[in-house]
DNA sequence: TATTTTTATGTATTTTTACTACATAAATGG
DNA sequence: CCATTTATGTAGTAAAAATACATAAAAATA
């Protein structure tokens, strides 16, 4: 794991902009303004109409340019325009209570994305690597999961096109005590919980490997539940305010589970990958004509 | 509707260039690789410096710029600094066979969290305004998702504490035409469908808005469901290849709906939000203890 | 306050960069 | 195989960006 994909801030130029006004020159900070007013119009311009929408000359724009950090009126404009792929879309119409809720929709995107990241680089690519070698191999899964885990679960028994063999998701308490029952060696139980500690998943998961099922634990942090996995994959999240509804923990098991189930539809033949294709060509055309 | 999202696709300038690489004239499409080889590292150089890299001469490299849509070099230069802020490492890098594993597990993370801002970038805040003074006027909710949607359905469904009415999410298509038809002015139906052709969904919210139920659609494209919806919320994805799983579009959905629950939550009284956080803190109890 | 020094900004000029007109080469079609 | 179209390069032009220098403003010092 090296790559961390930077969420933001070091190219983000506005930011920079902004922040450096009060440090600036009389004269540039002219340009500045201009700028903040309208960034979507200034990339669209030239050094010289710059210059004259600012009412400064020519080489006050350079001398700008130099002073926010950039390596001439070419680089700057290149950083203003990655700067401005982050912008939200604040064009007009802007009420206070409308200003309220683009807060909530940035910390929420912030928030979902830097925890995504987290995870990521907490990530054990080794435990994957054994869980993608196990489901590989297996000739039924089963996904347990409960509650809000029930969502993933269900997401990953969707995808079993991808891994090819029968997979389950048994949604109530029962159902998924009795299909961990039924299992065997050579099938693989992935176990989904955030927390790792709820009862009917836990139950369900030592159940299955007591009948010689493979157990593969996804969870949220270091728990009783891995203690019945023969694998354990942990997505550490960040510490979650009570505001913000854990829908993290779900995105990320959906981000695993996307891994998982990718890497094992790798590690299958060409003739299946072939049939996967061909699947998702009649799925469209289905949803296309509207009749089955 | 009254949906904006402008579907400026051009903003992706690598996915563009990706796109179109089949029909382009030779000396162009060396343009283009080399583009696309190390797109970061074109922003940086100069027109003269692009052909020499890519072994074309400079008019070849300005034909090329008009070829694939933009208006000369310089605004080449900047469509691709935009689009390379979410592009990232590998965005346009399909995941191969031969990838290992760590590859796999780096690419799909990009790939979401790339994905994840650009929708980001892309959402039309005014539009989750209406949605969200909407959803906290209505007596009842009604979330109508099919097949991969059904997913991000039920997850909305399970949010109902903080939406603080009754909601649902019929599953099959004959519960969500029953239900449809159930609704009535004042309520509130929300349509999940990336591909917004889905006919069951589509019906299902045409039924609900003739009777009287107020529409919400959150899709990934412009598309035929909007058609019957008050409100339509665009999570606009980058193009998908297509060995990933649209896990992508099922995270946006999510990371929506929790924007849109957790801002009718905060409209709503402190006593209400009280009710929530005991609740929050009677299920951690319940799932400690182990019993209902 | 007057004078010097420093800093800020503009004018004029040069250099670089992007673009265009035209010519030649390659490809296509009859 | 020749005519016609299409693709690509050469050479030159327009323009934009950057620089050197000069002047104005401000700050510091006497």
């Amino acid at each position: 794991m090296d790559t961390i994909a930077t969420t933001e801030m070091d190219d983000n130029l506005l930011e920079v902009i902004a922040r450096s006004l009060p440090n600036l020159r009389k004269s540039d900070r002219r340009v500045a303004e201009a700028i903040l007013a309208e960034p979507s119009k200034m990339i669209e311009m030239t050094l010289a109409e710059l210059a004259r929408t600012a009412e400064v000359s020519e080489p006050t724009v350079i001398r700008f340019c130099s002073a926010i950090g950039c390596d001439g009126f070419r680089d700057m404009r290149v950083k203003l325009a990655r700067s401005l792929a982050f912008a939200r879309t604040t064009s007009h119409s802007a009420i206070s209570t409308d200003d309220h809720l683009g807060a909530i929709i940035g910390k929420i995107f912030d928030f979902n994305l830097s925890n995504l990241n987290w995870v990521r680089s907490k990530l054990d690519p080794s435990a994957i690597a054994t869980a993608v070698a196990a489901l590989s191999k297996a000739k039924r899964i089963e996904f347990f999961g409960f509650g809000a885990s029930a969502i993933v679960a269900r997401d990953a028994q969707q995808k079993f096109p991808l891994f090819g063999v029968p997979c389950g998701a048994p949604t109530d308490g029962h159902q998924m005590f009795m299909t961990a029952a039924m299992l065997q060696a050579g099938d693989v139980a992935v176990a989904i919980s955030n927390t790792g500690q709820t009862r009917e998943v836990i139950q369900a998961t030592r159940l299955a490997r007591e009948r010689g099922a493979t157990t593969i634990g996804i969870t949220g942090m270091d728990s009783p539940l891995l203690r019945y996995c023969d694998i354990g994959i942990v997505a550490e999240t960040l510490e979650n305010t009570d505001l913000y509804t854990p829908t993290i923990s779900r995105l990320s098991a959906m981000v695993i589970i996307d891994i998982l189930s990718t890497a094992v539809s790798l590690a299958q033949d060409d003739r299946h990958r072939e049939r996967v294709a061909d699947m998702k060509r009649h799925l469209a055309e289905m949803r296309m004509l509207g009749h089955y």
